[in-house]
RNA sequence: CGGGGUAUAGCGCAGCCUGGUAGCGCACCUGCUUUGGGAGCAGGGUGUCGGGGGUUCAAAUCCCUCUACCCCGACCA
């Protein structure tokens, strides 16, 4: 390929607006131009990027014996109704009506079509296992996109579907997948972990994640320095305490506190150590609990977790902070005076806030705290639940070692959905026994669109992007020093050009008239990983100039030897 | 959704406070020179100053309103 027809449109300057290296690079490298908010076009060179990755999951997709098909992108409302997501999945569902007025979504998964597919497709056990794939744009109406297509809103997603006959076919194929994933990762050159991960909105038991580990990275992931263990930290478990609860020391105290309405003020003007205050956090109860609102407890250097607040059977999901009226009706006090002394509403307590001893929080009073709080001296304790996030330091969930925290993006999910889709859409075989059953299903995605951004996070430097060769848009840069004056080089690059592209290696010869300094400049930035540089100079002594993307110096390769050395490179 | 901010040429921005008829750098087009690390000189403006309304002799500038986008938040798979 030629420069002359293959246009880059490379950028100087970084665009105003891109926060994360990745989407910094791919709109200077010219891979994506912005059409709405979270809504990309991808240009040639991009394309060519996101066509490479696609290939890689689709080989190994194959390879782990799933069919390749595709369903619609557009959904009939009834189905999502059928399933009960059409209320559940909420507004990240973009809806869409027809000139009937009949109504769709734009399918932001595709559980529900598979499902209606398998039901009338498979009759028997006999059939089973199947393992359904497509690679296909989806859309989520994200409440904050961001960052390019990372975060987008309409992206390019690898989403599986398997049906099977008993559980012990579903692990199988799940742990058959898992093993596909890591090596699709494994190709794109990503340093990557797989961590057990809440299911969230798709449903289901058994989850896993595959995180690309990366500063940017909007998950937190808990390792452990003592065993394997990995994690979303939105799922880790935090441990109940060993060292258990101190005997009172204090009194209890009513203490005039009018400039103390957040954590860090009460710690400021009272001297108080941050673990012994408490965060009166207050949420909307669930539809069919006693009360309107519910109080959880997590200590003043606590982060309450959501998903496991979202898990009690008293708290209406999606979680939702009371409002200051609400608080107020219900408690006569603000949010800045609550706690867990004569509260007159549910209270859950996080189990590090069990084991807290002459602690202080709000008094349910304006103005007003408690010190010297002591469990079951001055009041009952409250029901205890693990509500909050796993820290560094905190003891490991299996017993072993203790917690890290680094950050991930999330490329990959795969779920065991046992029969959460199958059984309210009755999705049923005969098995050996001429019994009806209802099949279980896994369901297994990657961010196809994701992975390209990812890979620039993890592969960059000042210069630009740097490619692992495999999802590189070319695999080499050739570029002719004074070519409007050298018919030599014009020869030479040209044959180059002929000679590797007959040996399938990937070649963007800049034929462009322009100064040596702007193709090496646009050749760092898109990244590619081999460059090729041709000269007078070296002609003469039948050389060319060879340097990798990643390496800071180069050297002369004879002529003769580009093709085969090139190979080399490419093939490992 | 709440809070903050921005909107002027393809990109990055100044001008706005204090109203007087559109500007800088890069990119782009033409010509000459240059040619191994984002060239120099000369010439060229490609614009609904986000939309609508208002105040005024006069609005990019002041007022009202709408829209879009960005950032932050305990948002989110």
């Amino acid at each position: 390929m030629r420069v002359s027809q293959f246009p880059l449109s490379t950028l100087k300057e970084t665009p105003s607006d891109a926060e994360i290296i990745s989407h910094q690079l791919m709109l200077r490298a010219g891979m994506i131009q912005r059409l709405a908010a979270g809504i990309y076009s991808w240009m040639p060179l991009g394309l060519r990027v996101l066509r490479k990755v696609e290939r890689i999951v689709r080989e190994e997709m194959e390879a782990a014996g799933a069919l390749e098909m595709l369903m619609p992108a557009v959904q009939p409302a009834e189905l999502w109704q059928e399933s009960g997501r059409w209320q559940a999945y909420g507004p990240e569902l973009l809806r869409l009506s027809d000139r009937h007025g009949r109504e769709f979504c734009f399918g932001p998964t595709h559980e529900e079509v598979i499902t209606d597919i398998a039901r009338r497709e498979i009759r028997s056990y006999k059939q089973l296992p199947l393992n359904y794939y497509q690679i296909q744009t989806k859309f989520r109406d994200e409440i904050r996109p961001r960052f390019g297509v990372m975060r987008s809103r309409e992206f390019l997603m690898k989403d599986a579907y398997s049906f099977h006959v008993d559980q012990a076919s579903l692990q199988q194929t799940y742990d058959r997948m898992h093993a596909a994933y890591c090596r699709v990762f494994e190709r794109c050159g990503l340093g990557f972990r797989a961590v057990a991960a809440d299911s969230g909105a798709i449903g289901g038991a058994v989850s896993h994640e595959f995180m690309v580990l990366a500063d940017s990275g909007e998950d937190a992931i808990a390792f452990s320095d003592g065993s394997d263990y990995a994690a979303n930290v939105e799922t880790a478990e935090a441990l109940t305490p060993t060292d258990g609860r101190s005997e009172p020391t204090e009194a209890m105290r009513l203490v005039d506190t009018p400039d103390a309405k957040t954590i860090q003020q009460l710690v400021d003007q009272f001297g108080l150590p941050v673990e012994k205050t408490l965060k009166t956090l207050v949420v909307a109860a669930a539809d069919d609990a006693d009360a309107e609102l519910v109080a959880l407890l997590v200590r003043g250097d606590h982060e309450l977790n959501a998903i496991k607040a979202e898990k009690l059977p008293q708290v209406a999901v999606p979680l939702r902070f009371a409002r200051e009226d609400e608080i107020r009706t219900a408690i006569g006090a603000g949010p800045g005076s609550l706690g867990p002394v004569n509260l007159p509403i549910p209270c859950v307590v996080d189990r590090a806030v069990a084991a807290m001893s002459d602690f202080g929080a709000g008094a349910n009073d304006d103005d007003k705290h408690l010190f010297g709080i002591n469990w079951e001296r001055d009041l009952p304790l409250p029901e205890i639940a693990d509500l909050r996030n796993v820290l560094p330091g905190d003891p490991s969930p299996d017993g072993q070692g203790t917690l890290d925290i680094a950050r991930g993006i999330e490329v990959g999910h795969i779920f065991q959905l046992g029969d959460k889709y199958s059984r309210t859409m009755g999705a049923k075989v005969l098995d050996e026994g001429g019994r009806e059953q209802v099949m279980s299903m896994g369901c297994y995605g990657i961010g196809i669109s994701r992975i390209v951004a990812a890979a620039i996070e993890q592969n960059n430097d000042e210069r630009g992007i740097v490619w692992p060769t495999p999802l590189a848009p070319f695999q080499v840069a050739l570029l002719p020093m004074k070519m409007a004056k050298s018919q030599r080089v014009r020869d030479a690059v040209d044959q180059l050009h002929d000679q590797l592209t007959a040996a399938g290696i990937e070649v963007l010869l800049d034929d462009r008239p322009v100064r040596p300094g702007v193709m090496f400049a646009d050749a760092e930035l898109i990244g590619l990983p081999h460059r090729v540089v041709v000269g007078e100079r070296g002609l003469d002594s039948g050389v060319v100039e060879y340097r990798a993307r990643a390496d800071s110096d180069s050297r002369d390769l004879p002529l003769a030897d580009v093709v085969s050395y090139l190979l080399e490179q490419s093939a490992s």
